[in-house]
RNA sequence: GCGACUAUGGUGUAAUGGUAGCACUACUCCUUGUGGAGGAGUCAGUUCGGGUUCGAAUCCCGAUAGCCGCCCCA
């Protein structure tokens, strides 16, 4: 007889308890700190019609990089790849009554097709947050706080995290001077891209360049020195984010983009890598027809984050939901058990009733592996008395409560 | 899509052409109402397919999977 093999599906996983525990700390401390800042949540379905990744990007990444297939009903569908153009078209269909600046965040799984690495899945959460409707740079400013309040949620320090900055217009500037003309520039612009992997940048610059390329290499390397950047760095430092560094390698792979653009890196050796990024993109909208809103945003993902906070030692440990398990001692209990629990539960106590009947030290043990914070066996002597032997497994206490004195107990994780 | 490396019980590993062992976990018991220790026992494995050989976990070929890098990275 044939086995169905018990492996998931490549390049995604399953959330055991502990990596729900895991999984839910992360999109929680992200959720609550972009609620801090004023974001609002807002979701979506997982499926789009294909063609709103079609007009965005080239039809290789479509066609290559997404789970795109076709419906019953002949239509083409993709599995999201990202929730930028979901969002662009939820703002832009009623863009007439929201009421701008937009404040929006969400946490959507999303699928991309292609092969699996460290940091990198099949499926994955991503944090978006934009704020839409606002085009000055206090906004460009807010978006990177807020990434950088992100990471001192988790109890990083500046120390373990940077964060490189720059800004296309910079770009746009140089090529305005050098006169480079426009589809030259998105070439040169991906060219940058890949600057720091690659040994022939040089011989390509210039046959994109030309005769100009003399000139545009000597405008790109000073480029660092551009007041828009100055100015980014000194408003950030106001507000005490100072592990920021002016960095003209990072242009981010699309052309939407049009001002700031930044990536927050990984400090730690094992794991050197973009955590997030993102920058501004102020006509993105206008694909939908509908004026153009300046919006700023930036997206991070779990899988890169929960690498981050285990390279940092920045995971919490593993709690039980479970506040109490009450281990019947024989049969005849079992109802009485039952009532004390539902009593329990109706009091907002997480209560779990062992019915295997085992010995009482077995079922303590399984609490134990369990990370149950406490137990209480219930036998014949507990319906007698009315009352329970609470015990705290973490130090080993032990005290006879009546059923409306547990609560309190247990809330304050007190004996 | 390209390249490197790896593949042994549920997990982690040993066995370099000659009896597949060990540790952890799970389960049972020592121990009929109080856990983390100890002891005894049980379940469970060479990814799959071919080849070389008297004999293959081991060598060769292929497939598959994992992992890492490249491409790409919204």
């Amino acid at each position: 007889m044939s086995k169905i093999s018990t492996d998931s599906y490549k390049g995604v996983r399953d959330f055991y308890p502990r990596d729900k525990f895991v999984h839910d700390y992360i999109v929680n401390t992200l959720s609550q700190t972009c609620e801090s800042f004023g974001y609002e949540a807002y979701d979506a379905s997982i499926l789009d019609p294909a063609e709103l990744y079609r007009t965005k990007t080239n039809d290789e990444i479509v066609n290559d990089q997404t789970y795109t297939f076709e419906d019953r009903g002949g239509r083409e569908v993709t599995l999201r790849p990202e929730m930028t153009p979901t969002v662009a078209r939820m703002v832009a269909a009623r863009s007439r009554e929201l009421g701008f600046p937009l404040r929006w965040y969400s946490m959507p799984n999303c699928f991309r097709y292609e092969r699996a690495q460290r940091g990198r899945l099949r499926e994955f959460w991503q944090l978006n947050a934009d704020i839409f409707g606002v085009a000055g740079i206090d906004a460009d400013v807010e978006i990177i706080a807020l990434a950088h309040r992100l990471m001192t949620a988790f109890g990083a320090k500046e120390s373990h995290f940077e964060i490189r900055i720059n800004d296309r217009r910079v770009f746009e500037q140089i090529f305005d001077e050098v006169g480079i003309d426009t589809g030259t520039r998105k070439s040169i612009m991906s060219l940058l891209d890949r600057r720091a992997k690659i040994d022939t940048f040089d011989s390509e610059l210039g046959e994109l360049a030309g005769d100009k390329a003399k000139k545009l290499t000597q405008l790109l390397d000073s480029a660092a020195t551009n007041p828009l950047l100055e100015d980014l760095r000194s408003r950030l430092a106001t507000r005490g984010i100072t592990n920021v560094v002016i960095d003209t390698s990072i242009v981010r792979g699309f052309d939407y983009y049009t001002g700031m653009v930044f990536e927050v890196f990984d400090t730690a050796k094992e794991n050197a890598r973009s955590i997030s990024g993102g920058g501004r993109y102020d006509h993105l909208l206008e694909m939908f027809g509908v004026d153009s809103i300046p919006t700023v945003g930036f997206a991070t993902g779990d899988v890169t984050m929960r690498d981050f906070l285990e390279a940092h030692n920045l995971l919490p440990e593993y709690v039980s939901p479970t506040d109490l398990m009450i281990c019947v001692l024989d049969k005849d209990t079992t109802s009485f058990a039952n009532e004390v629990a539902q009593k329990l539960r109706d009091q907002d106590i997480n209560v779990a009733v062992n019915y295997s009947y085992k010995k009482a030290g077995d079922q303590i043990k399984l609490a134990d592996k369990k990370n149950i914070p406490f137990v209480a066996c219930v036998g014949a002597q507990e319906i007698e008395s009315g009352k329970l032997a609470v015990k705290h497994l973490a130090s080993r206490e032990e005290k006879e409560l009546s059923v409306d004195e547990i609560a309190d107990h247990i809330f304050t994780h007190e004996l």
